[in-house]
DNA sequence: AAATAAAATTTGGTAAGGCTAATTTTATTT
DNA sequence: AAATAAAATTAGCCTTACCAAATTTTATTT
C-alpha cells in the first residue's frame, strides 16, 4: 500500500489533471502542495517506480491506470467522510475538508463501501463534488463558473471550486449554498467584477476570483 | 500536538499502567509495541522532554497528569470509533480494533464529543472496555477473570482482555459474547485448564490463558 | 543567435522513528 | 563476593520525506 505522503501526491496530481486537463509540471505540484520542487522531483521518481504515474518532460506527469484507480479511491473516501462529518456529526461545510484530509487515509478494504451504504449512497459531497462509486465511475462534474455567465443570465450554484474556510465562510455570509439561485446583473469591464443578485435580493458586487470559484448550472 | 508514534507510546504506557499497576520498564513497553528496546529508550527521552511521562530507574515509567489526560483522550477516541464501526458500519468485533487504531489519531478538537453524542454516549466499547467521558472519568473497569472463578461458580462475561482477532474469533466459535453466562464445572489441576458450560450447554475445556483473557462479573 | 529568465534537477542536510551490535548497569545465582 | 544473566543504554546506520543552495536544462526575450 501507499504511504500518507504518496497518497496526498496522488490525489493532488489527480486534482490538477481534472481541474485543467493540461500539462502537470513539478512546479505545479509543488505549488499545490506547498512543498519544495526538489521534494516533488523525489516523489515523482518514487511514484514512477511504483508505476502509479508516468513522467515525460514534454507531456508532464500523468497517472497510470493503476494511479487513477488509487487516486479515485482516495477521493471517494475523502468525499464520503465529508458527507459523514456534515450530515451525521453536524459540522459546518467549512470545517470538514481538513478532517477528511486525514480520514481519507484510513486503510481498510471495506470501509469506503460500508460508509457509502451507511450514508445512503450519496452522489455529491457537501461542496457539490461528485463522489466516485465503488466501481470508479462518478456523476457529472460541473465546469461552468459564475464568471462564465452572460450578463442578465440566471444560474444555480451546484458546487464550489475552492474549499478553503475563507471562501466558504464568505459564502455563508452572503447566504450562498449549493442550490442558491444567482442572477448576473452586470460585469464591470475594468476588473471583471460581478454585480449579482442572490435569491432575487439586493445587488452585491463580488470579484472575478470569486466568480471563478463558484460552479453553476445554467437553468 | 503529538505525533502518531508518540500517541501510540502514550496509549501503550497507559494500558500497561492500568493492566498491572506495577513498574513499567522499557522492555515491557518494547514487548507490548513490538519495538526494539533501543527505540523505546529514545522515545522515553522524548516524552520526558515533553513532560508527558516521568522516568526513574527505580519506579519505572509513569504518566504525568498531562500524559494521563492525553492518553485518556486517545483511548476515548479509540473506543468511540470501535462503537461506530460495529454499530453503524456493521463490522464484527474482531475487525474493529485495527481500524480504530488508525482512527484514534484523527485530530480535531470536537470530533470525539460529536461522535460520542452521535452514538448516544455509550458507556462501554464492543469489547466491554469503559469509554472515558469528555471529562476523563469513566465507568468501572472489571478485573476478575474467568480463571478467578471458584469451581461450581457461575458468572457473566463483561469484557475481553485480549482483542486480537484470533481470540475474538475463537470466542465467536464458542458462541461467547459480552453478557454470555458461563459456569465453571471443573479446574484441571495439572495445567489449570477449565471445564466450562456456556449458557448451560454441554461441557467444553479451555486453557488457563483463555480463562485469564475473559473478564467476568460474579452474578 | 545570444542573452536572460524560468523550470527542473542534483547535491548535501535535517528530523523522526525505527534498527543492530556493542557496552554498561543492575539483578540474580552460585 | 564473584560470576553470570538480564536489562538498559549508547553508538552508529537506515529510510522517509522534507528543505536550501547550486547547477543544468529548457523557454522566452531581445
Ligand atoms: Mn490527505
Ligand atoms: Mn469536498
Ligand atoms: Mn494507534
Ligand atoms: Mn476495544
Amino acid at each position: 500500500m501507499h504511504t500518507l505522503s504518496e497518497e496526498n501526491y496522488l490525489k493532488c496530481i489527480y486534482r490538477l489533471w481534472q481541474d485543467k486537463g493540461q500539462k502537470i509540471t513539478p512546479t505545479a505540484i509543488a505549488e499545490s502542495l506547498g512543498n519544495n520542487p526538489a521534494s516533488v522531483v523525489d516523489m515523482i521518481r518514487k511514484l514512477t517506480d511504483k508505476q502509479l504515474i508516468a513522467y515525460d518532460k514534454k507531456k508532464g506527469v500523468e497517472l497510470t491506470v493503476q494511479g487513477q484507480k488509487d487516486a479515485t479511491l482516495i477521493v471517494r473516501r475523502h468525499r464520503l467522510w465529508e458527507v459523514f462529518l456534515l450530515e451525521k456529526l453536524g459540522y459546518h461545510w467549512d470545517e470538514i475538508h481538513d478532517i477528511a484530509e486525514e480520514l481519507e487515509h484510513i486503510k481498510d478494504a471495506s470501509l469506503a463501501d460500508r460508509l457509502d451504504k451507511f450514508l445512503g449512497f450519496p452522489e455529491y459531497d457537501p461542496h457539490g463534488d461528485p463522489i466516485p462509486k465503488a466501481n470508479g465511475k462518478m456523476a457529472k462534474r460541473f465546469s461552468t463558473t459564475l464568471a462564465d455567465v452572460k450578463t442578465g443570465g440566471s444560474c444555480r450554484v451546484v458546487a464550489v471550486k475552492d474549499t478553503t474556510s475563507q471562501f466558504l465562510q464568505y459564502l455563508q455570509k452572503l447566504d450562498i449554498n449549493i442550490g442558491t439561485k444567482i442572477q448576473l446583473i452586470e460585469k464591470i469591464p475594468f476588473d471583471s467584477s460581478l454585480v449579482i443578485s442572490i435569491n432575487g435580493n439586493e445587488h452585491k458586487t463580488v470579484s472575478q476570483k470569486f466568480g471563478e470559484s463558484l460552479l453553476i448550472d445554467n437553468s
